[in-house]
DNA sequence: GGCACACTGCGATCCGGATCGCACTCCCAG
DNA sequence: CTGGGAGTGCGATCCGGATCGCAGTGTGCC
């Protein structure tokens, strides 16, 4: 469902067994805040997978406008499209904060790949679910406007990333500045802030400087599935 | 790059002797126009081949409004997502005009697959290629206006349904009412229009009735990076 | 502890495309 | 060959969100 989601859905399409094989093989490489560790363009020579940090895949755009993808925690793997097409990779993939990755070459990752069948399988169940994220993702696009969709990546978010609060809430555990959530969304920052301010003063969230706690849930849930206010 | 350009490269990516087996081991069905062959939700029971005639996927939403994803022609294959990932349906699947599909059963696909490795890395590779389609529609979404969009459409459809025309343009082959390529982009029926007259006023294409001529594909492609006119 | 910078709030204006409404034209089926 | 539905053209209006412009406010760093 969610762009986040997705990389749950990562963890458990890919087997224990497979992620450890894939572990064993792998080199680990470091990084900090802002370091490019691929661009859109380049050859794709590996399978990465966090180990610690967070990854922010961005879709550049010829006038300068970047819009986030998705971003990448702990656990999760990316880069395995250019190893299958052998096309060149889609995105910049950025570190966000200092970032651990494993990365396993192209040849040890194959190796890894043909040991049992079961391997492949489980690649094409975590591509079916990339696909079926996509698919979403275009669809609310198209079909709902900007309000549906920023309520519903607030509580996507609040789902992966959340904290719940004494006040029943839940608090997004990331500096998530208005500007992220707008490239999340392709908006921009003044029309993410003037949704947020609404929903403050209607009771559904609340506000602090890079942070946003989600205290009514259900008002959010109204609101994703396009009721006007 | 296409919605119909990704069942080229579907094509392109299967092997002859796996579509061989698959077409050796599948059903004949036949349908009428509208007829729907599965419905978002449904249970994936198999796959299906385009044998003659095509098919439309549709992204509905709850108010009514249709969104063409794409349409399959003779030769391209669909409804693999549910059988390797057990989920419902993605979308509703019907027929567009007369048309005979092969439908190979969950069991039979299965027992192909498991044939010969390289078929599991041809669907891998299938599967890549939708990713790269659906990012690619994501970001024009989000980061291209109407007319960019819409030129890139035509030329995409130009290529793959277009004969050329004495006058050196490419008549688009279908049936192509303005309503279908509005809901092909996500847009209204009268956006489109107003912009296919534009630029047939400025000699880049030719309108008839059902029916598109692209005659100045160069000037399309401007339009299609984002050029302003 | 204070200065710079990241982040937020908000008003004014603009614009692309949606929406509504209707007349006209083409096509094909009876 | 003609009537009716499918497809097109286009004007008027509306509205969500982009764009521009600043002023205020946390925050982390020197």
């Amino acid at each position: 469902m969610s762009n986040l989601l997705i990389h749950n859905e990562f963890l458990r399409v890919l087997p224990e067994d497979l992620t450890r094989q894939l572990r064993a093989r792998a080199v680990r490489k470091t990084y900090r805040d802002g370091d490019v560790i691929f661009r859109r363009g380049d050859e794709g020579h590996g399978l990465f997978g966090v180990e610690a940090g967070a990854v922010q895949v961005l879709g550049s755009s010829p006038d300068g406008r970047a819009l986030v993808l998705t971003v990448l925690g702990p656990g999760e793997w990316f880069g395995e499209l250019s190893l299958f097409d052998g096309l060149p990779r889609t995105h910049d993939n950025v570190a966000k904060g200092a970032t651990r990755l494993w990365f396993v070459p192209r040849r040890e990752f194959f190796a890894v790949l043909d040991e049992r069948p079961e391997y492949q399988r489980a690649f094409l169940e975590l591509m079916s679910h990339r696909v079926r994220m996509l698919f979403t993702l275009l669809e609310d696009l198209v079909l709902k406007d900007l309000p549906s969709r920023l309520a519903k990546r607030l509580l996507e978010l609040a789902a992966d990333h959340g904290r719940p609060t004494a006040g029943g809430g839940v608090r997004i555990e990331l500096h998530l500045p208005q500007e992220e959530l707008a490239s999340m969304l392709g908006a921009t920052r003044e029309a993410i802030g003037r949704h947020l301010k609404r929903w403050e003063r209607d009771g559904a969230i609340a506000l602090a400087y890079g942070r946003i706690t989600v205290t009514n849930p259900e008002a959010l849930e109204r609101l994703a599935s396009g009721e006007r206010s």
